[in-house]
DNA sequence: GCCGTTTTCGGCCCGACTGTTTTCAGTCG
């Protein structure tokens, strides 16, 4: 699957925004009757497909695009066509007669579909090659400015967010997690200095909800009202704390632009087009708060509406009676001219309407509110629960295939120690293939066992030898059998021939699983955030393969991973997939990503009982030593091939 | 146009900020 062509999520979603723009355009007209809940049905699947962590394409191509919110029988007819002839006839009918150009100038920030609409057809802007530049020159001699509903600031603002979108243009990622935790922690050191006046302050949006990648950062803060003790001499003590609060903001060292700038919100750019978001809250609101900058916009849609079925208005603020019947209890408006109900923190506005907390991970308005009405939300596996790690590369030498660890096994060990694991996996890259006799790696990795029990032997921690192995083009594994003795456990891993027909990928992937001492895929899709999609695979036959062999999908922890992506770390627990979770460490230090792949788990839906690392070492040992036999095995080096 | 977990019809989240406005529309999240 290739992210650059009309059929990736991102262009699809764009698709349907644009349909989207085409109604609201026209609205009004006798055609465009009754289309606000249409218009909002169609950004809301746009919504949820660019937010999805796989391919709808793949999704389409298994059968599930029905599956997807949001999604019903018309937009999903349309999909199909799409997906299957390369263009929809329903939306072309749609389209026709908006200029592309109108679609172009819509990306460029503070431009929506009625603004773009405008300046296309009263400065006839037709060419998407030149509307930017016929655009920015317009607006310089002050032309703009001239239009009805225009004037010189939203022509200023105009040139602004020209320049914003060809800059973005040249750079529109998304940020790794880890990255974005080091931003939201500076900005949040940074607003610390101003001392008691803040009560609290979190980092919330898709940074709390541990989503692979983060788009922005949002920052929430609380504050009292009344800041005790001041003096009411001093004119500067005076000003109102939100508003000191937000100040301190804008004058962000990091800081390129202020975006908007209110009494309780504010938002900059920092380097590279980084969006923070703050928002001010008083303390004894603060839960309503954290609840909806969490998010997801998804939850939180379905959550307010959720409330409005019991009778309230659910907002940033608390909780307004919206009908009289309906009512709960003894919960009178409260008396006089405060009648929104407030809630200090998250725990008490869930239970307010009568549901469980879902832990943030799982805030996706995917399912979570249904189980949390019935108390029935899982409980989700923690960093606590970790006893070890199995995708580990030291830095002894069998001359691996793929890059060498850095630091020895007596390292690795000393630091599973720290982390308090109760036993260690050791799984350098397998010998490589050129150069190499079939003896000569049998040879390796028998004196490679070896070495790890004697340096193990003094040490008295439990480890186990397992060994990282390509899977090649045609599903054999890059080892050969001879040399399987010498593990108790293989990771099958693909490094190699990404892009391959669906059915073909997985076929050579069942073949690599139905070798001998198998028990781990490593990093499935083989992603790399940012640089490279993960492959097309039947992922319904991988999980029911490695159901039935009692092996686990590995959940990678390297932030450039991530792999499983949630999404489908959640479709194969469905189907009784086990799990674990490594964090394929080259050095010690890397060993501390596994909180990274917890958070991948717990946004699965993963339990402790789902992640094999979680077991007690006789537990894991016995799934270690269930290794199945192969039906058939090519010889290493075979000359033919499996196809 | 989508959804519903006893619903296949009758609903559809809520608010901040900005600019051009004397009360609101557009955009955004």
């Amino acid at each position: 699957m290739t992210s650059n062509d009309h059929f990736s999520n991102k262009s699809i979603a764009e698709l349907l925004r644009n349909i989207a723009a085409a109604y609201q355009l026209q609205e009004g007209s006798e055609s465009g009757k009754n289309n606000r809940f249409r218009i909002i049905a169609y950004e809301k699947a746009a919504d949820t497909i660019e937010h999805l962590s796989r391919e709808l394409r793949d999704i389409w191509y298994e059968g599930k695009l029905y599956k997807i919110t949001g999604i019903g029988s018309g937009i999903g007819s349309a999909l199909e066509e799409i997906f299957t002839t390369g263009e929809s006839q329903h939306f072309n009918e749609i389209l026709k007669g908006i200029p592309q150009s109108v679609f172009l100038l819509m990306k460029v920030p503070g431009i929506g579909p009625k603004k773009a609409f405008r300046l296309v057809f009263h400065f006839g802007l037709t060419d998407t090659e030149t509307v930017v530049h016929e655009l920015r020159n317009l607006a310089r001699a002050n032309k703009v400015a001239d239009l009805e509903g225009f004037g010189t600031k939203s022509q200023d603002d105009i040139l602004e967010g020209l320049n914003i979108f060809e800059r973005k243009d040249k750079r529109e990622e998304r940020m790794s997690i880890s990255y974005a935790m080091e931003i939201a922690s500076g900005v949040i050191q940074y607003m610390k200095k101003l001392g008691t006046i803040i009560k609290r302050i979190d980092s919330l949006g898709s940074l709390r909800r541990r989503v692979a990648t983060i788009g922005d950062i949002d920052i929430a803060v609380a504050i009292d009202e009344i800041i005790e003790g001041s003096d009411p001499q001093s004119a500067h003590m005076r000003v109102r704390p939100s508003q000191a609060i937000i100040d301190h903001f804008l004058k962000y060292p990091g800081k390129r632009s202020v975006e908007a700038a209110g009494e309780r919100k504010a938002s900059i750019l920092a380097a590279g087009n980084i969006r923070i978001d703050l928002r001010v809250q008083d303390s004894e609101s603060y839960g309503s708060m954290l609840q909806y900058l969490t998010g997801s916009k998804a939850h939180n849609i379905k959550l307010r509406e959720y409330a409005l079925k019991k009778g309230y208005s659910l907002s940033e603020y608390g909780m307004k009676v919206v009908k009289r019947n309906n009512l709960r209890h003894s919960d009178p408006p409260a008396d006089g001219e405060e009648s929104i109900k407030k809630f200090k923190d998250e725990k008490s506005l869930y239970s307010f309407l009568g549901l469980q907390t879902p832990p943030p991970e799982i805030r996706e308005g995917t399912s979570e509110i249904y189980y949390a009405k019935r108390g029935m939300l899982p409980k989700l596996v923690t960093i606590e629960d970790i006893k070890g790690d199995f995708h580990l590369h030291s830095s002894y030498d069998l001359k691996p295939s793929h890059d060498l660890g850095l630091d020895t096994y007596e390292e690795m060990v000393r630091k599973a120690k720290e982390l308090q694991y109760e036993y260690i996996g050791f799984s350098e890259h397998n010998p490589k293939q050129s150069g190499l006799s079939e003896n000569d790696v049998k040879t390796i990795m028998e004196k490679r066992k070896r070495y790890i029990d004697s340096v193990m032997k003094p040490l008295h921690f439990p480890y186990f030898i397992g060994l990282e192995v390509d899977i090649l083009p045609d599903g054999r594994i890059a080892l050969p059998e001879s040399a399987i003795e010498y593990v108790d456990y293989l990771i099958v891993s693909l490094h190699s021939s990404f892009t391959m027909d669906m059915q073909k990928m997985t076929t050579r992937v069942l073949r690599a699983l139905s070798y001998p001492k198998v028990k781990i895929f490593g990093h499935p899709t083989a992603r790399l955030l940012g640089k490279r999609d993960g492959v097309e695979m039947d992922w319904d036959q991988i999980f029911d393969q490695v159901k039935k062999n009692n092996q686990a999908l590995e959940i990678n922890a390297a932030p450039s991973r991530l792999d499983l992506p949630d999404s489908l770390v959640k479709e194969g627990v469905e189907k009784g997939a086990k799990f674990i979770i490594d964090t394929d460490a080259h050095a010690v230090v890397n060993m501390d990503w596994m909180k990274y792949g917890v958070d991948v788990a717990r946004r699965g839906w993963l339990t402790e009982k789902d992640v094999v690392n979680t077991w007690s070492y006789p537990k894991i040992k016995k799934w270690f030593n269930s290794a199945f036999k192969s039906p058939k095995i090519l010889p290493y080096l075979h000359q033919g091939s499996w196809v």
